[in-house]
DNA sequence: ATTTATGCAAACGATTTGCAATAGG
DNA sequence: CCTATTGCAAATCGTTTGCATAAAT
């Protein structure tokens, strides 16, 4: 059975209270001061525990580093090819898309993901300061 | 300047060739045949300078690989979380959506990527096979 | 007492890199 | 020749795993 463990509880905590969609990394740098014999190691067992039980959705990997949400419902996202920031984009999702997809492709489509790419505000006023 | 290499060539020639959206690794071992002495780095550097030419693009990460497509053109993508077939998604795709994520987070947006994750119909028959 | 959860360090796998040798122009 | 390109092996880096210990029930 699966037990209680104030690690646990934190790290899904920290991965919900934030609009950044983290990393492990970023997780484990969070909770280091308040934890601090924390491994990354449990870091990663938990938010594999998570993906499974559909906790937390993967967003994708950004600079080879995989990045989470904790806001589990369907919407899209953007990522910054300059600063490797993820923001939510607040776009209405079409959830007949994946029926069409399955038709088409013969397939069980269970969901879908839109990612938009480009250079985010912040980074473009830093290059607008800097030409 | 830029030289001319036969290698270069196939690599590129056996990205586009296939509609597999193939790993570096299967670029490798389709050309090693053929190029007995090709190195799997040389697979890499080149693949490398076909994205920042834009000759090729990347459709992601599957099972920790990432997976280039030869065919450039704006189009969604599915993916079978079961044996990691990544196919295309013949669908119109909507150029709109760039410049309305745009204007909602005030940023550049470049590009879009649609992926649509699920079972194949490959992986649904022999489930059906072998209940 | 039993067994899950953890820390630590080693292992892993995909990708990258340094460097000497090869080959294009 | 000159230098871009390559092979090879070692290095990197995020992530995973084995094992002994700590903690939950």
């Amino acid at each position: 059975m699966k037990r209680f463990s104030r690690k646990r509880e934190a790290i899904l905590a920290t991965i919900r209270s934030t609009k950044s969609h983290p990393s492990a990394e970023w997780v484990y740098e969070q909770l280091k001061p308040d934890f601090p014999d924390l491994s990354l190691a449990t870091v990663y067992r938990n938010i594999a525990e998570f993906l499974e039980s559909g906790e937390v959705v993967s967003v994708g990997f950004v600079n080879s580093r995989e990045r989470f949400d904790g806001d589990t419902s369907p919407h899209a996202h953007f990522v910054c090819d300059r600063c490797g920031a993820v923001l939510d984009v607040v776009m209405p999702d079409d959830p007949a898309l994946d029926e069409a997809a399955a038709k088409l492709l013969g397939a069980r489509v269970d969901r879908h993901e839109l990612v938009f790419r480009g250079v985010c505000g912040k980074c473009m006023d830093m290059q607008a300061e800097r030409p």
